[in-house]
DNA sequence: TTCATCAGTAAGCGTACGCTTACATTATGA
DNA sequence: TCATAATGTAAGCGTACGCTTACTGATGAA
């Protein structure tokens, strides 16, 4: 009998690495040439792992949205009397915001949402990323109980506009660290509770 | 003696199309033949009009902001009293958001950010829009002088990112119109006055 | 040991792309 | 008119890319 096949453990092993790649360089420029190379490997292997560059790029969205939803996982079981879940989050993403290339890849696919695999993996993306934020949004409202609070809902929308535009401005250099920190802090507290500090 | 030289009329000519075809395929799957057979020409004519493709790309960038500033100041000049320019402005933007394709573009050359030419040209288009929307927001502030409303520039960047996540919804089908107005009314109304509608 | 299957190497095929070259035609001011 | 530069057409050059093929070596249950 042959050898166990150990296709998913290397598509596991080698899933970070090239989703960095994309992450780096952008869909089209990352070549599958590229990605062997960093994986250490020859082309035909990642041909094996998957069908079509098309799904390797697809395969880094999945891995970047596991990989922040297990982050903010962990942030949130940390039991902090002080803050609501809502606040430790964007306090988390005000310092360590993008820090792996996440928008980045989200970036690269929305310049190829004529294909609708890609678009598909995207959308999915973003409703549970929205979902996440609304969730911890509620559960802020209802413990805060204000009078006046934002549509959780569109208070969530919103966050994740201000998440996209600080990664921009972090991307392009337009705002400093400092500057950034104090967006994400003001900004992010005025969804929440519905009127400024 | 030679024929009057034209380059500068068949460049403004011919930016929008140019401009139309990366907001519909991206920087890199948009190739030059297909921008010559879209201008009509062949494709060494548009190398005569700017040296390389890359250039055409950030002519477009330019293109794409000159014209939204058009637009807006042509609705600024449209006297209202009721109410506010930045009120005009949201309401305008939730109506007639991303009708050329002005984001499409902004995502195409994020990915192409460790370009330094193509991160400047991105720069200096945010700055301008920033600066734009803080102005008409600080206006905003003046007239209408609540006690506590959200500093003027952080707004404004909330804002941007506010029409950011408005032009992805809309580009990945996230939200219904009717949806995506109602997040730019009611946030919008938020980060301007500082309180929840 | 056998042998079917998996894992890895090396090379290359067909195509598409950015950009250039070579050349013909046209318009214009001296 | 006519020299001259602008404008237009057609073809192709070199390269890079996505993906495949052909092959060799390793693995491990029967």
């Amino acid at each position: 009998m042959p050898r166990r096949n150990q296709t998913n453990e290397k598509r596991r092993e080698l899933l970070p690495i090239v989703a960095r790649a994309f992450a780096e360089r952008g869909y089209r420029r990352t070549t599958t040439a590229e990605l062997a190379e960093r994986c250490g490997v020859q082309e035909n292997i990642l041909y094996r792992l998957w069908p079509d560059k098309k799904a390797m790029f697809i395969a880094a969205i999945g891995y970047v949205y596991d990989l922040s939803v297990a982050i903010w996982s962990r942030l949130l079981k940390e039991e902090e009397d002080e803050k609501t879940a809502a606040e430790r989050l964007l306090a988390y993403e005000a310092e360590h915001l993008g820090e792996f290339g996440h928008s980045r890849i989200v970036f690269a696919g929305l310049s190829e949402t004529d294909d609708p695999d890609i678009q598909a993996a995207l959308a999915d993306m973003y409703q549970r990323y929205q979902r996440f934020v609304r969730e911890q949004i509620a559960a802020h409202q209802a413990r805060r109980h204000k009078t006046t609070t934002p549509d959780a809902a569109l208070a969530a929308w919103a966050v994740v506009g201000l998440g996209t535009v600080a990664s921009i401005s972090r991307e392009l250099g337009l705002l400093s660290d400092r500057q950034r920190r104090r967006l994400m802090a003001e900004i992010g507290r005025l969804l929440l509770e519905g009127s400024a500090a």
